[in-house]
DNA sequence: TATAATAACAGTAATTATTATTATATTATT
DNA sequence: AATAATATAATAATAATTACTGTTATTATA
């Protein structure tokens, strides 16, 4: 693919995740955007989440529920899983940021990056 | 289930994984196993490993791929992901134990644990 | 050590999450 | 406006995992 053309599709799903603070699943966009687009495919949300993706304009949150999860935020952070509603949640921590370098110290290939997923219960479970 | 009988294929399980470095995804187990017993069920593998897991046995390793991997070593560990081979190899890296501490502080739920994965190139592929 | 109770098994069907395909429609370029 | 490129909806396909069914193996107990 050489060139991205406009779609309205791929613009409400950037706006319907720009204005949640929860990190949808695709069939949670498919959900909402249907009562925009009420013929919209899964397979269009699919496509154009992975795109999206490629793009660096969102983020995967694969935080090990099976499903994965799409963030808005690509701004370094972190994540919060509730193990009793499931629910994900952002989570300020520029003081983890240098673990990277730290890990680099002690290994023998290359680290380009990592994901730190924290969890537990959310304070509406606690 | 109240009770859990002894099954030589779950030991084989606990024997395959307790010998190996390389973190299996169900798939793998399941192929090796099957020179042992070669007509070990897949459902067998999925459920015993879950039910390890369950246990606290064996730990399982979401590293985002798509598929599960899992790991016999339960001790306070990382890992890290090859972009380039999909490898998972262990990290030690005591020194980044005390995030949940930090995290818990900005935090009004309660984090019970984390669990961070770093991506990059083996050595073999850097 | 037989026998009964029950967990684990193999085999397989069903689900779930995701990716790929195809024919049609929309948008951009000439 | 005609043509080319890309996106779409609908759906098929695949991959990972879970659930179900009838049978076998293990454990407890008589």
């Amino acid at each position: 693919m050489t060139n991205t053309k406009y779609s309205r599709q791929r613009e409400s799903i950037c706006h319907y995740l720009s204005n949640t603070k929860e990190h949808p699943t695709a069939d949670m966009v498919y959900q909402n955007l249907r009562e925009v687009y009420p013929n919209i495919s899964l397979g269009t949300v699919y496509r154009n989440l992975s795109l999206l993706v490629d793009q660096g304009t969102i983020v995967k949150v694969s935080c090990g529920d099976g499903v994965d999860h799409f963030d808005w935020d690509t701004s370094s952070h972190n994540h919060f899983i509730c193990k009793e509603c499931g629910c994900v949640l952002d989570l300020e921590m520029d003081s983890i940021n240098h673990i990277n370098t730290i890990a680099n110290a002690a290994f023998d290939g290359q680290i380009e990056g990592s994901v730190t997923y924290f969890y537990g219960k959310c304070s509406k479970c606690k």
